[in-house]
RNA sequence: CGGGAAGUAGCUUAGCUUGGUAGAGCGCCUGGUUUGGGACCAGGAGGUCGCAGGUUCAAAUCCUGUCUUCCCGACCA
């Protein structure tokens, strides 16, 4: 589209920061509380986060999964007990240290994340190999004191999932945290319309208290990446810690492997950042919580509704979410919304196209707006919907491809990223020592090392030292 | 948590320097005419000027504190 249509909104390469906001409210995806990082999420918005949950809650039912809810508090010591966990997580933590007029004898942690409240639990219910695995899933918010915060992308409080298992052994327990990230990257794939890169976190990037942690990234349109979903193997650190150990049958006592695993509202973020336009929200129809909207034109003219309504029967039948835009604003008004509220397909239906048997599309994702014999609603909108998705995905896949480059240069490296951004390809040695001064230099941060591994160089650029692994790297939110 | 900017009707904002009963556009309500990319006419409703103190006969305006939002860093999903 060449003309921006919506002047409400920020253009989106003029300043990114704002009009990322600016789609935030003019969809009515979410409104601000008046306490700092908490965000009010208007139906629009929930919508999107239900769509996320009802696909990923059956992958997870399908695997064998159980829904729980533990407590919104974890008593302090029982917080305490893991020490790298408690390190990660203390300085984020908001405490309960009043309950009525009293002053408490223990403080209690809002959740930050429940592995102490799982792992208490599973200490008290797992006694033998019979017992497992557990495993259990959660959709709750929980609470983390941010600095600074951004909708969606950064909250004092977010909705998200947690899975948390526990396995008689390793390798059942790392094929776990595999399988858990291969749904999340199907998520994209199918749903979202976002392609992850998916891989491994280096040592000074995974969740505190993990032996590994495995992480979806996703590249944002201004070149910046988000850390969207991750996975971690937990090996037995945890259970040590929480006294969960079980009778295996052979006899002796073990403790078992545990994983644990997370996407959060954050995903919302994603998808505005990936497919949004300067027109505002573009939403992958699978997503979308409505999918097409009719649009009448004329709509006092005899017929017009009657049409629309007709359509809108036949769309359903095909099991699509459609909606009529009744409302007595004029069609440009209508239009607009439609676009700033990202739904994929439009119909436009006048007393012309009533006429000649006619109606007219309109594509969302790119614009396109074309002429069909009315006869197209009967059996085609499906498959549009399809090809719509296919093409989302196709785009921003290519903007990943266009925005990944490889070097073996370290000046490089920092040139691309300071006039480029996008992810770079770089090898690296291991060392902690070339991530913090790569972060210093550039602001940039190890994604991941991908399971895709190519070696693309043979020493670490930053160092030159031999290399050992191949990273994405990037800028991130 | 450091550095910067901003908070006046649902939204965008004028007014603040130089204190004196709060204005506009859009949106909203009513009626009518309209309708192929944010229509028009007429009438109408809507504001403890973020919050709390202070100065003053008098505060949206001056002073102090505080909260929230945005931007740039540090920290983190």
């Amino acid at each position: 589209m060449a003309k921006k249509l919506v002047k409400e909104i920020t253009a989106r390469d003029a300043d990114f920061a704002q009009w990322y906001t600016d789609v935030c409210r003019k969809a009515e995806l979410m409104d601000y509380s008046d306490a700092k990082g908490f965000i009010i999420y208007r139906p629009y918005g929930f919508a999107l986060w239900e769509g996320i949950k009802g696909y990923l809650d059956g992958e997870f039912k399908k695997t064998g999964h159980q829904n729980v809810y533990m407590p919104l508090v974890i008593p302090e010591s029982l917080f305490l007990k893991e020490a790298e966990h408690v390190e990660g997580f203390a300085p984020e933590t908001a405490i309960i240290t009043v309950g009525g007029n009293e002053t408490l004898a223990e403080r209690l942690i809002i959740r930050p994340t429940s592995e102490t409240l799982f792992c208490n639990h599973y200490s008290r219910i797992i006694t033998s190999y019979r017992d497992l695995p557990k495993k259990y899933n959660q959709w709750c918010s929980v609470v983390r004191w941010e600095k600074t915060t951004r909708p969606f992308l950064r909250g004092s409080e977010f909705l998200w999932q947690e899975g948390h298992t526990v396995h008689k052994d390793e390798e059942e327990a790392r094929k776990e945290a595999l399988d858990i990230l291969d749904a999340y990257d199907r998520l994209g794939k199918e749903l979202l319309a976002i392609p992850f890169i998916i891989g491994q976190k280096t040592e000074k990037e995974k969740f505190a208290g993990a032996v590994d942690t495995y992480s979806i990234e996703a590249l944002m349109h201004d070149g910046k990446a988000l850390q969207s979903g991750t996975t971690h193997y937990l090996g037995t650190g945890f259970a040590e810690a929480f006294n969960i150990s079980f009778q295996d049958k052979d006899g002796k006592v073990k403790n078992p492997h545990q994983t644990s695993w997370g996407v959060s509202t954050r995903l919302i973020g994603a998808v505005i950042m990936v497919h949004g336009d300067d027109s505002g929200l573009v939403l992958p129809p699978y997503l979308a919580p409505v999918q097409v909207v009719i649009i009448p034109i004329q709509q006092k003219k005899p017929g017009v509704l009657e049409a629309c309504e007709e359509i809108k029967k036949s769309i359903k039948k095909q099991g699509v979410r459609v909606q009529i835009d009744d409302s007595d604003k004029s069609p440009g008004w209508k239009f607009s919304e439609s676009e700033m509220k990202g739904i994929p397909l439009r119909i436009e239906i006048g007393p012309r196209d009533l006429e000649k048997n006619q109606c007219v599309l309109a594509k969302r994702y790119n614009g396109e707006k074309t002429t069909h014999d009315i006869s197209i609603i009967d059996e085609s909108i499906p498959p549009i919907l399809k090809t719509i998705h296919e093409e989302m995905y196709e785009k921003a896949l290519m903007n990943v491809i266009d925005n990944t480059r490889i070097t073996n240069d370290y000046e490089e490296f920092k040139e691309i990223i300071k006039e480029k951004q996008g992810y770079v390809k770089m090898m690296w040695c291991g060392d902690q020592a070339c991530e913090e001064k790569v972060k210093a230099d550039t602001q940039a941060t190890s994604r991941c090392m991908p399971f895709n591994q190519e070696a693309v160089g043979k020493v670490c650029p930053i160092c030159g030292k031999p290399a050992k692994h191949l990273v994405y790297w990037a800028k991130a939110y």
